[in-house]
RNA sequence: GGGCGGUUAGCUCAGCGGAAGAGCGCUUCGUUCACACCGAAGAGGUCGCAGGUUCAAAUCCUGCACCGCCCACCA
């Protein structure tokens, strides 16, 4: 297996005999490093196996596939530039899988114990990135970074500790309390990204609050209050009301009395509040609104928390205390309408916070928690955007990226979570100082007391991801890796994560090394099931790419993904898609076993393109003309990330014009015994390969290894063979006469399909060519071969032909003549060729008037009027062919 | 409440200023030695609606209608 894949191909391509060989070919060869399993690993080296991850999302698939076909591009172009940080999530990810080997011993995290759970976790967090992203970044490199990624182990903690610290020193992160989401049942903060929020029908309460004189008692007034939520009105310390509501500015400085609970509460006035909700004045409840919260600062108002961490009422709300939070809800409402203190319900539609983890409703709530302060952070962050530093592809996230920047907040980044990176902060139990370190701390640094506790909360897993640029790198050290690599090129990834992480990374990267992180963020879409759905566990309609790898090929999965959607696009999988692409693996198989049985045991070797092309048959010169074009093409869609397109142009270029063409036509002088169009043949397919081989490495490079045995001149592995820039000249004239010969054999098919003529049998045929005589001649047996036609007859004028018992078609410069004697129907021929005559003749008026037109011919661009000549004088010969034939017909 | 995307052949989608494309499906034919995971020939679209810009619009602009996302502290 070390040097090439042997035994004769088999008839069909197998995926699965294929890619292990080559992989292992790969591996043994020192392209990339071993995974742990090595038979069935579908994405090479950057998509880990099945039990390493235990999640594979069709994301991870995407994005390694995209990543993946750059970075082999760009190594076949010879520039080394190109680095691309790779698919992150560990972090999550690494916890199931941990927790599903425990579950294997019949344990759980908790038997485990904290820090025994750590330091397996990392164990595979390091595994994990060394395969999906280093390893990836490093396809090729030279040897000394394993060494580098298996102390990965502590690398990240310390990174991300580092990090930490010097925010803390800079002022950036800080502890305090803020109203924060909190989620019920994970028991943890949230930031405001891990929030989803979901319109939903509810109601709007009016709710009067008496108002108190100075002795405190009721006068009989009231203020009226709308709330979407009673049951915080045990936590309400203030209403609040615009300070230019001519409706309640004698109630400003006055006190109220909250219903149920009882309390004295003042009536402050506050800017924030909108003249036009509701009745104008607002409860401020500071311990569970974030607004309110800020209102409440601003007046001294004391913050009343009235929940528990299960968001049940607590010994702060009263006669609601021990209630879940929608049965308080219930109970003060009946309360209200009995103490006649409820004015009206009315609908109110509002949007309702949920765990994007788990749906459970979060509460908004008053903790004291750490946070980023992000604005100082996110300023050089748009700056590096703005001025093309990072360019966002598709550009339109540019203007998302910039908005969310623009607006942003400060970030909750602590989390009571049972696993993460632990803060880096001790408080000491004797004079309550706090360290921050990134080292663990003996001693307090003021006092020198040994009582010192870690802060028991961990981190928002984003904030080390965003620091993945570089802490996979090895930073803080000055690794050889980090001048290296850092800045990165690319960073591709899904849309959905911008703000989660493209942007995070932005801000840490660019605070911690003063340089953006990566040059272009590539943004694909989401995949969605085929009907349309984002896929989610809750809906069971999940896919694993590992089924389908299994089921079509490694190949057919990347060449599917990479067509799927354009630049930020979401697109369906369906298994037509991957069908389809399994086809074409099949397809680029066989035409390669052709050309090899072709080729046989006498070796060819690769012609010489630019010098030989002139004298060679018109059809070598067409394809290599043509070969040349998509090279060209390619290269440029790459480097504007259009992966769908560039799928879509080398699909149609080795289908339709190598496959479908250009074999067939080789295959005329093959049968022959005429050996001239295997060095074409080889020499178009082995460039078909070398361009494909970015989307479908294992089938490109096992056709090559076959190839290698027969024909001289080919690199040793594909993997490592350069990219084709199609730098042959375009043979214009080539691919022009080809084209004539083509609508010639399409014209002859045409008619024997129409009239039913048996395929095995031949027919007369006349061709009428003027202009392009030579060229017919020249491809007289392409004609004859393609289109089953015996004789051709190449004649300058249509009365040289039959005219009785034909069925003719006109084409732009030709006329095909076919004597079908018994098989024509004259009516039938006549109402044919009256109808494209028709159609020939709206075609000549339209463009007459067109090119009739003095604006036409002043404004439009002098090869456009031209190709409308053009158009106009085929059309005419059209014409006039079509008139002569009708009147030939009897 | 803002913003973004979609609306093109039966289905899923490309194309995004110069004569409507692909895959699948459909119809008719075909096991001549690369491939039935195939070949050949075909049918099938006034490119959501209404205006506008332009010599020229599926493609640019405006408005509208559905569908889908994202963002937002009007209680």
């Amino acid at each position: 297996m070390t040097d090439k894949i042997t035994g004769d191909m088999p008839k069909a391509y197998d995926p699965h005999s294929v890619e292990a060989p080559i992989y292992q070919m790969w591996m043994d060869k020192g392209h990339f490093k071993p995974v742990l399993n090595p038979d069935r690993d579908p994405f090479c080296i950057i998509m880990p196996p099945p039990n390493v991850t235990g999640e594979l999302h069709l994301g991870h698939a995407l994005t390694v596939t995209i990543e993946d076909a750059l970075i082999r591009w760009h190594r076949m172009l010879g520039d080394p530039t190109l680095w691309v940080p790779g698919v992150d999530h560990a972090g999550i990810a690494t916890q199931n899988v941990v927790e599903k080997e425990l579950a294997k011993e019949g344990m759980s995290r908790h038997d485990l114990g904290r820090s025994e759970f750590e330091a397996r976790v990392w164990k595979w967090v390091g595994q994990i990135r060394s395969r999906i992203s280093i390893q990836h970044m490093r396809l090729g490199a030279s040897a000394d970074w394993d060494r580098e990624v298996f102390t990965l182990d502590d690398g990240p903690q310390l990174a991300v500790r580092e990090t930490f610290v010097r925010l803390y020193n800079d002022g950036l992160v800080y502890r305090g309390e803020r109203i924060i989401n909190w989620c019920p049942r994970c028991q943890t903060a949230l930031s405001d990204l891990e929030v989803d929020h979901v319109e939903t029908q509810g109601s709007l309460w009016y709710v009067r609050y008496p108002l108190l004189d100075e002795a405190g008692n009721p006068t009989g007034e009231y203020v009226v209050v709308a709330t979407t939520r009673p049951e915080t009105i045990v936590g309400d310390t203030g209403v609040a009301v615009n300070p230019d509501d001519d409706r309640w500015k004698a109630f400003i400085g006055r006190t109220a009395l909250l219903p149920v609970i009882e309390h004295h509460i003042p009536i402050v006035a506050d800017e924030a509040v909108e003249t036009e909700f509701g009745t104008g004045a607002v409860k401020v409840t500071p311990g569970h609104d974030p607004t309110d919260f800020d209102i409440g600062a601003r007046h001294g108002l004391p913050v009343i928390v009235a929940m528990d961490s299960e968001a049940k009422m607590n010994e702060h709300a009263g006669p609601l205390a021990g209630l879940d939070r929608m049965e308080a809800r219930k109970t003060i409402v009946a309360d209200l309408e009995r103490l006649g203190l409820l004015e009206k319900r009315v609908d109110h539609t509002h949007s309702i916070g949920h765990c994007s983890r788990c749906d459970t409703v979060v509460e908004p709530i008053a903790s004291t928690q750490w946070f980023v302060r992000t604005e100082p952070l996110a300023r050089p962050a748009i700056e590096a955007v703005k001025d093309g530093r990072i360019e966002i592809i598709p550009r339109r996230f540019e203007r998302v990226y910039m908005h969310w920047m623009e607006n942003i907040r400060d970030w909750c980044i602590s989390r009571q979570l049972w696993w993460g990176h632990r803060i880096p902060v001790w408080y000491c139990g004797d004079c309550a100082e706090l360290t921050a370190a990134v080292v663990d701390p003996t001693e307090c640094p003021k006092c020198g007391s040994a009582q010192l506790e870690q802060d028991p909360d961990v981190l928002d897993t984003w904030f080390s991801s965003g620091l993945w640029p570089f802490s996979t790198l090895g930073w803080p050290d000055d690794t050889e890796s980090l001048r290296t690599f850092y800045p990165t090129s690319v960073l591709e990834t899904g849309y959905d994560i911008l703000f989660f992480w493209v942007a995070r990374m932005i801000m840490l990267g660019m605070y911690v090394t003063g340089e953006v992180p990566f040059r272009h963020v590539y943004l694909h879409g989401l995949i969605r099931d085929a009907k349309g759905q984002k896929m989610t566990k809750s809906r069971g309609n999940v896919v694993d790419p590992l089924d389908i790898t299994e089921k079509y090929g490694t190949d057919a999965a990347r060449f599917t993904f990479a067509t799927g959607g354009g630049p930020g696009n979401d697109f369906r999988l369906f298994d037509e898609k991957l069908e389809s692409s399994r086809n074409f693996a099949n397809k680029l198989w066989n035409a390669s076993r052709f050309v090899i049985q072709s080729i046989g045991d006498e070796n060819v070797a690769l012609p010489q393109v630019e010098a030989g092309a002139p004298d060679w048959p018109l059809e070598d010169r067409w394809i290599v003309s043509r070969s040349h074009a998509v090279a060209r093409e390619v290269n440029q869609l790459l480097a504007d990330f259009q992966i769908n397109e560039t799928c879509r142009v080398l699909y149609d270029f080795i289908w339709n014009e190598y496959c479908d063409w250009y074999l067939e036509m080789a295959k005329v002088r093959l049968r022959e015994g005429d050996r001239s169009p295997l060095p074409v043949l080889a020499h178009v397919l082995q460039t078909s390969l070398r361009l494909l081989h970015p989307l479908m490495p294992f089938v490109t490079e096992t056709i090559w290894q076959h190839l290698r045995d027969h024909v001289d001149g080919l690199d040793e592995a594909l993997i490592t063979a350069r990219f084709p820039l199609g730098e042959g000249e375009a043979d214009v004239e080539a691919e022009e006469q080809i084209g004539a010969l083509m609508d010639v054999v399409r014209a002859v098919r045409n008619i024997r399909a129409e009239r039913g003529v048996d395929p095995v049998r031949y027919v007369e045929a006349y061709v009428v060519a003027d202009g392009v005589r030579h060229t017919i001649e020249n491809g007289r047996q392409i004609v004859e071969a393609l289109a089953r036609v015996r004789p051709l007859h190449v004649i300058a004028d249509t009365r040289d032909a039959p005219s009785t018992q034909v069925a003719a078609a006109v084409l732009a410069q030709t006329q095909v003549v076919v004597p079908l004697a018994g098989l024509i129907d004259v009516d039938g021929e006549r109402d044919k060729l009256t109808k494209q005559l028709n159609e020939a003749k709206a075609e000549v008026s339209r463009l007459q008037g067109k090119l009739a037109d003095e604006q036409f011919r002043s404004k439009a661009p002098e090869n456009v009027i031209a190709k409308e000549e053009e158009k106009l004088s085929a059309a005419r010969s059209r014409v006039a062919g079509l008139e002569g034939r009708l009147t030939e017909l009897i």
